[in-house]
DNA sequence: ATATAGAATTCGGTTATACAAGGTACCTTT
DNA sequence: AAAGGTACCTTGTATAACCGAATTCTATAT
């Protein structure tokens, strides 16, 4: 829908990498939100059709804050690989929007991310509460 | 304490990597498990001082298998970053250990991940549970 | 007409984790 | 001495996610 003409961008300007202990917990938060997010949105999108705005106000509403940058790109990624789709759903108040659905393969991938989750949370929280495993 | 001639190393044999559904999973697995071992490697130094394997028994007790190559490096930088200290110790069965023990630092920078960790945790369980925040 | 806002896209850059696989060193036993 | 086990170390590499920021397009409002 959107042409892509072949355009020129200017490099973007990179904030040097400084090393100090509050950037390193702020470093180990991102660390530790990867692949988290995909899982997220799968769930957001397997309960009913959403379009890309609705997905980050959910998310913002749980604390976990997203950009654009990183969401299309996901839902892309969502999309090629067969767990999600969309339809073109005309606005109201402005330009048409995607909504995304899951589709089945993505529910069934959906099962074994709540799986994979599940069990790092039991594992930390083992971890944390220092319990053996009988 | 060992030391380091210049040794030639063959380049490590790849295997190719193919896109199924059960590798997709593994890698989200992966994905998910980035900034948490460093986080429960710090918590079970916290309690006392133990050495490389004791850490890898435990870890792998609460099903989060790591192995050596993840967990030197990872120790490396604690140390470096002052989080962590070690003591060498003998041993009667074998060679030397490197005992760790958490640094007051270590100890502030625990309190952040504990933090970083249980928000990370509200914020999924959110948004399974699909509660909005009152 | 023009401005503004909402929506989707793209990409260049940064980051550093986790793993595989090989290697060195120490200690005990035979 | 040779062997075998335990402990520690190092390099290379796959990744691949996430973000920042500019961009394009559409629709509505002024």
């Amino acid at each position: 829908m959107y042409k892509n003409k072949n355009q020129k961008r200017k490099p973007a300007l990179v904030a040097k990498f400084i090393n100090t202990e509050k950037m390193k917990a702020s470093n180990t938060q991102t660390q530790m939100r990867k692949g988290i997010l995909e899982f997220c949105i799968l769930h957001i999108i397997a309960r009913g059709e959403v379009y890309a705005t609705d997905m980050i106000d959910e998310l913002k509403n749980a604390q976990l804050i997203i950009v654009e940058g990183t969401l299309y790109p996901l839902l892309n990624r969502l999309k090629t690989s067969g767990l999600a789709s969309y339809k073109w759903v005309e606005s109201e108040t402005g330009p048409p929007r995607k909504y995304y659905s899951i589709t089945p393969e993505g529910n069934e991938f959906l099962k074994q991310l709540d799986k994979t989750w599940s069990d790092l949370d039991n594992s930390v929280n083992q971890i944390l509460n220092h319990q053996k495993k009988p």
